[in-house]
DNA sequence: CGCTAGTCCTGTCTGC
DNA sequence: TGCAGACAGGACTAGC
């Protein structure tokens, strides 16, 4: 569910936290660790020196090579509790004592996400695409990505080794913004029209941020509330529903196994 | 190597 | 009201 956008809102408030230490983690659910590199223990005492994020994984940094590192996948919620508050919900997988009066909160309904103690951070993130907010995401890297592909423009912006951090929702939006059929094959697309896209990206992914992501039914932020950005979509879960440009209505096929939404007058 | 379809999970909504 | 089937912000893999 959380794309780039909605783990970059919940790590931004998760930054009142930077400087607190971990009292102890509790893993209700064993299964929900992927790689386990250290002891659960080894954290134990430690201060975070830092939260961020790094596509759509949420990274804590408890030591020089203490990673903790979660993935929300599509139903995931991290959110911070008082300590006096205990958490009812179901799902709830991993609980963060800090010693800050803060609880981390780690819940996942389909455990499609994951936890990941990992003390190479680097090499964990190693086969992942560049950012797309980054300087280094420029139009010229697009263009390289695309370039010869025989796959619909769509697979390719969510395929987390070539770019990392769009998903879904903000997939169809930006190619709506860039006026770019989603099944158009990647190597097809214009110079100009590899330009309009490297802009759309950015442009919706700010905007999402900017919005405090989007909620269509799961996403909460770190204060478990909803985000803003869901009343802006104009194709995304709109199927059959006019297209705010043009009117026409909006259309809906499958692509790589997702929901995929486009104005067939605005999308060429 | 590039690409698609199937798979992992639980919950909710739709139509009969 | 019950029940089957479709569908959901993701990403690995097996196989062509």
């Amino acid at each position: 569910m959380p794309e780039l956008p909605e783990v970059e809102t919940i790590v931004r408030a998760l930054q009142v936290n930077r400087g607190a230490s971990i009292k102890n983690i509790d893993i209700r659910r064993k299964d929900i660790l992927r790689l386990q590199e250290y002891e659960v223990e080894e954290l134990h005492g430690r201060t975070i020196k830092n939260i961020c994020r790094r596509g759509k994984f949420l990274v804590f940094e408890p030591g020089r090579d203490l990673n903790l590192i979660f993935h929300l996948g599509m139903s995931g919620r991290f959110y911070m509790l008082t300590a006096a508050r205990e958490p009812v919900e179901k799902h709830i997988h991993v609980i963060v004592h800090l010693d800050n009066d803060t609880n981390l909160i780690y819940q996942d309904t389909r455990r499609f996400g994951g936890v990941w103690l990992v003390r190479d951070r680097e090499h964990f993130f190693r086969h992942m695409g560049r950012e797309p907010l980054s300087t280094s995401f420029t139009a010229a890297y697009l263009g390289d990505i695309l370039k010869q592909r025989k796959a619909p423009v769509k697979n390719l912006l969510l395929n987390q080794h070539l770019i990392s951090g769009i998903g879904n929702i903000y997939a169809d939006e930006a190619l709506f913004a860039a006026g770019i059929r989603p099944n158009r094959p990647g190597g097809s697309l214009s110079q100009q029209e590899i330009k309009k896209l490297h802009r759309s990206i950015r442009k919706v992914l700010r905007q999402g941020i900017e919005l405090r992501g989007t909620t269509f039914r799961d996403y909460r932020d770190a204060f478990n509330e909803s985000g803003g950005f869901q009343n802006y979509l104009k194709v995304y879960g709109r199927y059959n529903q006019p297209c705010p440009q043009c009117g026409n209505l909006i259309q809906r096929i499958r692509l790589a196994g997702r929901s995929t939404h486009f104005c067939a007058n605005c999308q060429h």
